[in-house]
DNA sequence: TAAATATATTTGTCATGACAACTAATTTGT
DNA sequence: ACAAATTAGTTGTCATGACAAATATATTTA
């Protein structure tokens, strides 16, 4: 990689996370599904809290803001993929679940998804992996 | 990471990338820089360019597409950082500079993004920053 | 050379994301 | 108990980014 010319860190995480992102969004949409990525990673944490999820913790959950969230909510349940109920002790609260019809999807989903995770790691060995982890969470650490 | 919960790769880049970009940002806004991190990418490629760029030129080096860039050049322009000018040759192209405030605000804004970069790669070695390329750039590929 | 293609850029639309400001409900401090 | 502070969520605004469609100019090809 051409890091002389200055870009940096920056640069190679963004230019790589849009291009995953729109990697998964395409394979979404060419496979039936109307769904981003984004609404995805909202979904798959719904699917595996049955019970329900408050708004704040997808907000802690996905490191995004309340407005975000709130609308990326608002589009699921436009879809009929989720549902809001406020909560009968809080009524600030709003606890978001998954549709029936929600949760079908992400089941068949799943499979798509799995193999654009082993995409992503192509030619890339375990060791490689959480060396990866490791320091994109230094990075991550060294921002926060 | 607790990487069992499933998000995989996709969320450790997509958030890594954000934190990186919001931090940026926040820099450049407390040190009185109107000048948000995408925006950056393009001036530090228009200043290591005196003779200007093409937009299109600009698209291929950001991975980005051309109604994007169209639209951040407009912004530069607007705060007069940068200028416009359709080529005598062919009249679809039009070549974008920056102008001399555009030029002094890079020279300003490039010790805080140097201490931006260093601040990114704190308790990872020269080696890690190696590995750590090639791996982000095999995702790259794998993806492309 | 005229018609068909290709290229460079722009405009429109929608989703995401950050920030500010707002409403409504709950909790704290006195 | 009640005013003040906090918390949960929403709405508004702007920049970015993807995609589709449009315009204008160049190039190719029949």
């Amino acid at each position: 990689m051409d890091l002389e010319r200055g870009k940096g860190l920056g640069y190679l995480l963004e230019r790589t996370t849009r291009l995953v992102k729109l990697s998964y969004s395409q394979a979404f949409k060419g496979a039936g599904f109307d769904v981003t990525p984004e609404q995805w990673v909202i979904m798959e944490s719904l699917y595996e809290n049955p019970e329900g999820q408050y708004q704040n913790e997808l907000v802690e959950f996905s490191f995004k803001d309340a407005p975000t969230i709130s609308r990326i909510i608002d589009l699921l349940c436009k879809k009929g993929l989720a549902s809001r109920e406020t909560d009968k002790s809080d009524k600030r609260s709003r606890n978001v679940k998954l549709t029936d019809n929600g949760r079908e999807t992400v089941e068949k989903m799943q499979p798509l998804v799995a193999e654009l995770r082993i995409k992503g790691w192509q030619s890339l060995s375990d060791e490689d992996f959480e060396e990866f982890v490791r320091m994109i969470n230094q990075v991550f650490e060294n921002y926060k």
